[in-house]
DNA sequence: ATTATCTATAGATCTATAGATAATGC
DNA sequence: ATTATCTATAGATCTATAGATAATGC
């Protein structure tokens, strides 16, 4: 059997003909607004631009997210994710073991440098906004808390140059400090770093060459 | 002579009034617009929040600046000028020799490192918001750029382990990113970090003990 | 019947200007 | 006369809701 190409949808067609009929609108309003949260701004980004990116019109925004809130959290939530996952399997399978740990924060740097580098609009970038303290946001913190602890714990097990020198929380904040390089370097529109080379940098941070 | 209090200013006086009447009002509204800015953000920022925080009327603000741009301008501009001055005069000095490359580097990272962690309110944190992407900040832009080249240019002088895993320019970022982590430590309201450690990281990082 | 859009709009902002006012400075 | 505020407001948004409409699904 073969498929046929499903050509339209349920309910009321657009005004302006869907450009990508192949994604859900859902996804092309959290691609349109992720661009323009990362080049604009969230606060300087409004609902009207967001459904124009689309190619819908402003209020039909609201039959897919109660708000512009909605979509950045759930374009935080899908970027931090990932790495928060990987980190805690990776946590666990390391154990205490000092060269298991800083195999471990390697794989974690590099996997987590290569998601960032390779995430759409740099979407990597909203971690920093200031609208991200907003309570509405604290389950992503939550997340990313968690993934900044994880390296903490392994740069921790791992080095051997940082035990006096800082605590396991501004250790950690560190090195996931060092894997966010990509993120302003996407921005200035460098060539892509290599994933190896900024993992590399995390174990000279902990002492280790 | 004793110097007699000068107990008010020319203009008509404010309708509440001026609790800090020893700094002027456009230092008032850089103070109020740092705060709001780094913690609501840019675009989520109305002229009028900034007002009510200073105790004037939103249209007051008009007489200091031409508008919301202008104050982020300023902020900016303050924040990046120290730092971008004394990088130039520390790649001066150093010239060619690695000894001295390492020597200035250390001093620029800790120097900044500590301006960043004293600077009000955080706004080293402005550099990150999108917003800043803007052509009315390519002048803060340009001299952040300078700043990071600096760092780029020492610390591929100074340091022998990055030759070839990146360019001066990904090398600068590098060095840059390791000591604004002085940033989101403050905005997790961390224990001051010493400069003397994130000096001593960015040396790692190039392959210094 | 359900779905996904549309049009229309109320009400709440928000920015920026015009012009009045109440001080100090000379 | 100059300065630094004020009041008032025009005009441009911006968000979110109500209700209509035009498809597909069953």
């Amino acid at each position: 059997m073969i498929s046929v190409e499903k050509t339209s949808r349920a309910g009321r067609p657009r005004a302006i003909p869907d450009p990508a009929p192949d994604l859900t609108a859902r996804e092309q309003i959290l691609d349109a607004a992720a661009a323009l949260f990362v080049t604009q701004g969230f606060g300087s980004t409004s609902t009207r631009a967001i459904a124009e990116a689309v190619g819908i019109r402003q209020a039909s925004l609201y039959y897919h997210f109660a708000g512009k809130d909605d979509i950045l959290a759930e374009l935080l939530e899908r970027t931090v994710r990932p790495s928060a996952e990987l980190a805690a399997q990776l946590q666990q399978r390391a154990g205490t073991d000092p060269a298991a740990a800083a195999t471990a924060l390697y794989e974690l740097a590099h996997a987590d440098a290569a998601l960032l580098a390779s995430a759409p609009h740099n979407v990597g970038s909203l971690y920093l906004i200031p609208e991200v303290r907003d309570q509405r946001f604290d389950e992503f913190r939550s997340q990313r808390a968690g993934l900044q602890a994880v390296y903490g714990r392994l740069g921790r097990i791992a080095g051997n140059r940082t035990h006096d020198e800082m605590s396991e929380a501004v250790l950690g904040a560190l090195l996931i400090q060092v894997v966010e390089v990509v993120i302003p370097l996407r921005r200035a529109d460098e060539p892509p770093v290599d994933p190896a080379a900024v993992a590399a940098a995390v174990l000279r941070i902990v002492g280790l060459g």
